[in-house]
DNA sequence: CCACTAACCGGAAATGTCTCCGCATGACGT
DNA sequence: ACGTCATGCGGAGACATTTCCGGTTAGTGG
């Protein structure tokens, strides 16, 4: 009797088509390196990798997914700093102080990758939102939140809160408003204190 | 002695291009009423104003500001109802109310416009900050908050409070999560109602 | 070792945005 | 009226993303 196709998990990757995600992604990082995030083409990507453009398609699905790939790529050792690491970011601090030290951390990888997500979260309308590490941030947040405000609706706040980190929003204050760092994480920090500090709603 | 071209204002528009800047508007209308925000192209609406591409670049510049010109032309009663209208949205109610019926009323016109902001704010990634309508609403929010929080950053709270009602955002919330509109607003007044509530910061 | 099939590959083509530039024309001084 | 010229027009073309499909190949069961 042949197997159902019970729906399981997509059957593993191919060998040559593991090796050719691995020389793509490895291309990306060059050709972003080298050139700038906002001068990178698909084309350039396939050609850089040694496979066609057809295949990058086929490996990511979207610029979106290709960029983010790199993105977590680097930032794999933030995203366990905050689940894993040592306080005040870790486990081991209390609610308000982590969720503070949360936000500038994210301040800061914004800052540093600013115009890799730029592109990442542009392209398609809502790449951000469903990649894996938005969804990552939005847990770790609603659980810091729901420690310190049970009761609210901890879903949308989280959302709430990484809405102002969103690349676009963030490049308009730094560049064309010229914002200095240190306030934007003064101004989630003035955010982030009123949800701390504010007395049950009526 | 010619005149100098001493940089003022630059000089008005010419009588055929002010024509075709509403026939073009017009079209993009029509074209957009007919088929969806999301399946018009740039080349139909040119088509369907009886112009050149070259013409709707030259008049618009961007797809963005296309858009947001349509946009702009069907919420401009809205836009003075907060401005000149009758409490709690224009003057004469107090501070909070009027915040929390300000981001109320964002909400109805974020629900109403979602698919035509979204293809506004995507394309190119500062669009939604260049446009006028959003430095009026964030002019509006920053004044109200100037009265309730004398003394803290208006202008990014302003930002940070506009910013959960990004198009992506929202209609990812709607669609995706299926959240109602109302726990929107329920979160938005959540968060307003944090900065209102709070005591001064440390 | 062989046959079979699902996954994979490459690159041409479809589609869309935006630029460029030769030609036309409205506005204005005389 | 008429000459001058900045402004405007149109559409071909440069360039990018994404889809499609005919031919190939890795993995597997016998």
């Amino acid at each position: 009797m042949r197997e159902l196709p019970v729906a399981g998990r997509p059957p593993a990757e191919r060998a040559d088509a593991a090796l050719n995600r691995r020389r793509i992604l490895r291309a990306a990082a060059e050709v972003i390196a080298a050139r700038g995030p906002a001068a990178v083409s698909m084309d350039e990507v396939a050609r850089a990798a040694g496979v066609g453009v057809g295949t990058v398609y086929r490996r990511f699905g979207d610029r979106a997914r290709l960029v983010y790939a790199v993105i977590d790529d680097r930032e794999r050792d933030f995203q366990d700093a905050f689940i894993h690491g040592p306080p005040p970011l870790g486990p081991g601090a209390a609610p308000p102080e982590r969720l503070r030290a949360f936000l500038h951390a994210l301040a800061d990888r914004t800052e540093a990758q600013a115009e890799l997500l730029l592109m990442a979260e542009a392209d398609p309308p809502g790449a951000r939102f469903r990649d894996g590490s938005y969804a990552l941030y939005h847990m770790h947040l609603a659980m810091l939140l729901a420690r310190i405000r049970p009761g609210a609706d901890t879903a949308y706040l989280a959302d709430a809160l990484l809405a102002p980190l969103a690349a676009n929003l963030f490049l308009h204050q730094r560049r064309v408003r010229g914002m200095p760092l240190e306030r934007v994480k003064a101004g989630l920090d003035a955010l982030a204190g009123a949800l701390i500090a504010a007395p049950e709603p009526s």
